[in-house]
DNA sequence: ATTGCTGCAAACGATTTGCATGAGG
DNA sequence: CCTCATGCAAATCGTTTGCAGCAAT
């Protein structure tokens, strides 16, 4: 299980928050939907994080500072702030839709340990030229690309290693 | 819906089912398995198709041949296909889990139209590149990558003008 | 007041598994 | 014969929706 790590740098965090509660409370209103204190809550927690959390993950970590908060509402506050551009969905393809938040958050991609599920991730410019470059040839208008890497991680060839010569 | 095409170059299809139906008659004679008459169906129609199949989509093609052959029998078919080769999981994100077959096929990835799930296939050796490279910056033994471009295909781009236009 | 939000529970849909029966080695 | 494969039905599991009551505008 990766671990959910969060981020307390409190100045910074606090300025993110401030614009994300911002960028959420304008997008609402456009639409004529309400604020809620639950929302901001979500929001909040789900801000504090770093890395690919799970509905149920989020769930969880949002439980722990008010356990009246239901698993619809947080699977609808994601959805709601990944309309919205504040978070993104990630494509683990382990049949689990997982999220991440995009505040000042350089493009990246992800590789995956299959083994143990820990995650890095990384910058490829080239990738965004290649979208552009395919979707032209072939007419396409794109929107956004996914790109994971596969393989095992280092702590996991080890393992794996340790395994093979003891038997 | 993208449609599904049958392949019926008889001669270099007829080659090819005979390389499968070795591949995988070796792969099952090495684990213990046994063969079956169903497998041998299910591979053989499999690789007559083009494109990306759901298990769905392939028990339909084969209840045409063979109506007493169970969508069990095709789900297990086809992970047993991935497993040794002859066929990939393909990633389109739509909760469906896709499978296309390997034989004669280059290294290749998909576009996928988001308004009517139509699909290119495109080549792109930079991103071949890319794996090892990020691959060996981390740490990780890679082995296997994903990436999918997402946008809207040249016809659905003019039925949107049409609508939008008319309104 | 009206309309959206919440939280529960139930529905959903694809995938996966248990089991009795049938077939391959 | 023994083991695996099959096909049905049921279980699973994350996601999604319906609805009655609550809260925001």
């Amino acid at each position: 299980m990766p671990e959910v790590r969060i981020d307390d740098h409190a100045d910074a965090s606090q300025e993110r928050l401030e614009d994300a509660t911002r960028l959420l409370r304008e997008y609402l209103a456009g639409l004529g939907l309400k604020q809620s204190a639950q929302r901001d809550a979500i929001l909040r927690i789900f801000l504090a994080t770093r890395g690919h959390l799970s509905t149920e993950e989020l769930h969880r970590l949002v439980k722990e500072h008010d356990a009246t908060i239901g698993y619809t509402t947080v699977y609808r506050a994601l959805k709601l702030f990944a309309e919205c551009g504040l978070a993104a969905e990630v494509e683990f393809h382990d049949g689990v839709i997982r999220y991440e938040h995009r505040l000042n958050r350089r493009n990246h991609h992800h590789m995956v340990c299959t083994v143990c599920g820990d995650s890095v991730e990384f910058f490829s410019p080239e990738v965004e030229a290649i979208e552009h470059s395919i979707g032209e040839q072939f007419g396409y208008a794109t929107t956004r690309h996914s790109f994971q890497i596969y393989g095992t991680c280092h702590a996991c060839q080890i393992k794996q290693k340790e395994k093979s010569s003891a038997s």
